[in-house]
RNA sequence: GCCACCCUAGCUCAAUCGGUAGAGCAAGCGCUUCGUAAGCGCUAGGUUUCGGGUUCAAGUCCCGAGGGUGGCUCCA
C-alpha cells in the first residue's frame, strides 16, 4: 500500500543519465508503488548511514530508473565495505517492522527537527521560497512542508512511502556503488558522496535486473572492442582519441559506404573541408565567444592564430558564398564525413562513446523557408531508414522549441521562428511520427529535432539531430536570389543521421553484442580445413568467395578443427566453413553458422548466393 | 575539472608483514592432420604506467604526473 500525504504530486527525476553520454527518459512508467518503496528504501539507507556516521549529514535521496540513490555529506570516504555493513543494518531495520509516519510541520518545526542538517535547512528554503525542490524542479507555489518518520529516523520529504519497512523485500535490496556528485549538481558547491542502490518488489525481479547489468557489461564496446581488435586508445597517444584497428576500420567503412550512398540518391552532394581554420571564421561564427571552453588554443601559423575545427559548419558556409544562388540552386545539400576536435573534461571520456576527435556524419541544408518542410521530411526518412538498417526500431522524437516566456534569449524574429516550428511540427505529422515538444529546448539559434533511439537492450541513445539555424545566414549574411529578383537571406539545417561514427560504432557493438550482421562483420566467413592437404581447396573456395566480394580468411594453422571452430566462434565469424576430403571433392562447403546451427554441405555456389543476399539484404540471412 | 577507486607480460589475473615478480590464455618453434567451442611439448616474453621520495630493502608506503573505471557537471 502506497501512503500520499500531501496533495503534491511526486516526480521522480525522469530524465537519467548513463554512461557515454547518452541519455532519455527512463523506459516505461515505473508504478507509484515501485518508487514508493524504492524511496522509502532510500530513507531506510540513510537511517543505516546515520547509525554508522552519527555526524552525516542528508542530502537528498529519490527514486529512479531502476533504484534509488541518496547523498550524504560525511567524515570519510566509503569503502566497499561499508556498503555491505549499511546493506546489512538496512536489512535488519526492514525487519524490525516501523511504519512509515507522516505529518505535516511548521517552518520552525521542520527548522529545529533539521537543526544540525544544513543542506535540509536550505531543502526547506527552497521549498518555502518557491526555489526549486529535492529533483532540482522549479516549485510554482510553497507546499506545505511534511515530515516522513519510521522508527528513529524522520526526513524531510513529501512521500509517497510505503506503509511499513515490512512492504520492502530485503532479498530484492542490494547496493551498487557509491559516486561522487555535488550537491544540487552544482560544480561550485560540495562534492558529496552517492550510494546507488536497487530494489525489487522480489528476489527474482533483483536477480533479472542484476543479470541484465551483467549482460550489459557483456556487451560494453570497450571490452569488445579490444577482444574482437576493432580498436585502441593510447595513454602515450593521448586519451579520447580512437585508433581504429583494421577489423574497425572495415566496419566502418562500409558504414560510410553506406551512408555515402544513400546520401547521393537523396540529393545530397559530398564535400571534403580543412581541419583547421583562421580564429576569424570563429569570432564571425559566434563559436569564439559561446563555445570556447570546447575549442582547443589556437596554433600560431605565420602569426595568425587558426583553430581546430570543433564543427564543419562554418567551412560549408564558406564554401556557400564563393557564387551568386539563386533559388534555383536550392535546396543545396552539403554532406561531410568530417572529423571534429571538442574538448572535452577528462573525466567524462568513455571508450568510443566520449571522446575528444570524432567524425561526424554532417551536413547543412541552404533552403528557402518554403522549402523548409519538405526537407525536414527528407532528413527524417533517411534517419529512420538508416536506423532501421542497423536493427533500431524503437524512437523517441522531441520537437525543441523556443521558452515561450524567455523570447529574448534567441535571434530571429517571431515569423521566422514560427516558420521553421511549423515546419517542423509538419514534417514531423506527415510522417505521423509521435513526439513530445520540449519547450525551452530549442538552441538560441533555431528550433530543432531530436531523435533518441533505443538498442537491443532497451537502452537509449542519442540519435539524429536536426537543427534549424537563422544565426549562420545572418553573420554570415548568405543570400540568395529569388524569383523575383531580390535578395534572400536562406534557412539552414544542420543535421546528423549516426552523430559520430566513434559514438555510432561503438553504441553498434553493444547493440549486436559484437555479433554483426554479415555485411558489417569484419570477416564475413572463415574456412576451416580439416587438415593441411585440404588448405589448398579452402584456398581456392576462399578466392571464389573474395571474387565475389565476400572477406574471407583461411584458417589454416596447424590447430585441430575444434579450436578452429571455437576460434571463429569467439571472433563471432558469421560463416564458418569446414571442407575436408567429402567437400573437396564435390566442389561443397559445410555451413556452420555462429549460432551453433550446422546448415551441413552445400554447393559453393549455393552458399555464395545465400552469403550475397545476406549482405545485400543487410541482415543474417 | 571534481569525488572515490584502479594501473604487474599482448590479454585476464597471482605475489603473506615491505624481503628482490608468477600462472593461464595469446605469441614463436616443434610434434600432431584430427568432422562442428580448447591435442601435446618446448621457448620467449617484465624499467611492476612514468618521475621523485622514505627505507638496508618498494609491485607493496608517501608525493607528483599520465592513463583508466564509477559517478557529478557537460556533450556528437
Amino acid at each position: 500500500m502506497v501512503m500520499v500525504c500531501l496533495a503534491v504530486a511526486t516526480s521522480v527525476r525522469r530524465m537519467y543519465r548513463e554512461k557515454g553520454g547518452y541519455a532519455m527518459e527512463e523506459p516505461g512508467k515505473q508504478t507509484n508503488q515501485l518508487q514508493a518503496l524504492r524511496h522509502s528504501t532510500s530513507h531506510v539507507m540513510a537511517q543505516a548511514v546515520l547509525d554508522k556516521f552519527p555526524d552525516a549529514k542528508l542530502a537528498i535521496g529519490p527514486a529512479i530508473e531502476d533504484g534509488f540513490y541518496y547523498d550524504f555529506d560525511l567524515p570519510r570516504a566509503l569503502t566497499p565495505e561499508d556498503l555491505q555493513e549499511i546493506e546489512a543494518r538496512m536489512k535488519q531495520i526492514i525487519k524490525e517492522d516501523h511504519a512509515f509516519n507522516c505529518k505535516e510541520v511548521s517552518e520552525q518545526g521542520a527548522r529545529a527537527l533539521f537543526a544540525n542538517q544544513p543542506y535540509k535547512q536550505e531543502l526547506i528554503d527552497g521549498i518555502l521560497g518557491g526555489g526549486v525542490d529535492e529533483d532540482g524542479q522549479e516549485t510554482v507555489q510553497a507546499p506545505a512542508l511534511s515530515v516522513y518518520s519510521h522508527g528513529e529516523f524522520s526526513d524531510l520529504c513529501r512521500g509517497p512511502h510505503v506503509a511499513n519497512t515490512k512492504e520492502i523485500n530485503p532479498n530484492g535490496l542490494k547496493l551498487l556503488s557509491v559516486a561522487g556528485a555535488y550537491w544540487r549538481g552544482d560544480d561550485k558547491r560540495p562534492m558529496l558522496q552517492r550510494i546507488y542502490g536497487t530494489v525489487w518488489p522480489t528476489k527474482e525481479e533483483l536477480d533479472a535486473y542484476l543479470h541484465k547489468l551483467a549482460e550489459i557489461e557483456r556487451r560494453d564496446h570497450r571490452k569488445l572492442g579490444k577482444e574482437l581488435d576493432l580498436y585502441s586508445t593510447h595513454e602515450i597517444g593521448g586519451a579520447g582519441l580512437i585508433y581504429w584497428h583494421p577489423k574497425g576500420a572495415v566496419i566502418r567503412e562500409t558504414i560510410e559506404n553506406f551512408w555515402r550512398a544513400e546520401h547521393r540518391k537523396r540529393g545530397y552532394q559530398l564535400v571534403n573541408s580543412p581541419h583547421i581554420g583562421r580564429v576569424d571564421l570563429w569570432k564571425i561564427s559566434g563559436h569564439w565567444d559561446f563555445y570556447r571552453d570546447s575549442m582547443y588554443s589556437p596554433i600560431d601559423i605565420d602569426g595568425m592564430q587558426y583553430l581546430l575545427k570543433p564543427m564543419n559548419c562554418p567551412f560549408h558556409v564558406l564554401m556557400y558564398k564563393t557564387r551568386t544562388r539563386s533559388y534555383r540552386d536550392l535546396p543545396l545539400r552539403w554532406g561531410e564525413l568530417g572529423t571534429v576536435y571538442r574538448y572535452e573534461r577528462s573525466g567524462v571520456l568513455h571508450g568510443m562513446l566520449r571522446v575528444r576527435g570524432f567524425t561526424q556524419d554532417d551536413a547543412h541544408i541552404f533552403c528557402s523557408p518554403d522549402q523548409l518542410m519538405d526537407e525536414i521530411i527528407g532528413v527524417l526518412d533517411l534517419a529512420f531508414f538508416m536506423l532501421r538498417t542497423f536493427g533500431y526500431e524503437q524512437f523517441d522524437v522531441e520537437l525543441s522549441v523556443r521558452d515561450p516566456v524567455k523570447k529574448d534569449k534567441y535571434i530571429g524574429d517571431d515569423s521566422v521562428w514560427q516558420t521553421a516550428e511549423n515546419a517542423l511540427q509538419g514534417a514531423l505529422s506527415t510522417r505521423q511520427v509521435a513526439y513530445k515538444v520540449m519547450p525551452g529546448e530549442a538552441k538560441f539559434y533555431g528550433p530543432a529535432i531530436d531523435i533518441k533511439m533505443r538498442d537491443a537492450l532497451g537502452r537509449g541513445w542519442q540519435g539524429p539531430t536536426i537543427q534549424v539555424d537563422f544565426n549562420f545566414p545572418e553573420r554570415f549574411d548568405l543570400t540568395y536570389i529569388a524569383q523575383d529578383g531580390q535578395e534572400r537571406r536562406p534557412v539552414m539545417v544542420h543535421r546528423t543521421v549516426l552523430g559520430s561514427m566513434e559514438r555510432f560504432v561503438g553504441g553498434l557493438i553493444e547493440q549486436y553484442a559484437g555479433a554483426f550482421p554479415v555485411w558489417l562483420a569484419p570477416v564475413q566467413a572463415v574456412l576451416i580445413p580439416i587438415a593441411d592437404r585440404h588448405n589448398e581447396y579452402a584456398q581456392r573456395v576462399a578466392s571464389r568467395l573474395r571474387d565475389a566480394g565476400l572477406r574471407v580468411e583461411v584458417d589454416d594453422s596447424s590447430d585441430r578443427m575444434n579450436a578452429k571452430v571455437r576460434k571463429a566462434q569467439m571472433e563471432k565469424t558469421p560463416y564458418m566453413l569446414i571442407v575436408g576430403d567429402k567437400e573437396a571433392q564435390a566442389d561443397l562447403v559445410s555451413v556452420r553458422l555462429r549460432s551453433g546451427s550446422d546448415l551441413g554441405a552445400k554447393p559453393l555456389e549455393e552458399f555464395v548466393a545465400l552469403a550475397r543476399k545476406a549482405v545485400d539484404d543487410k541482415n543474417d540471412g
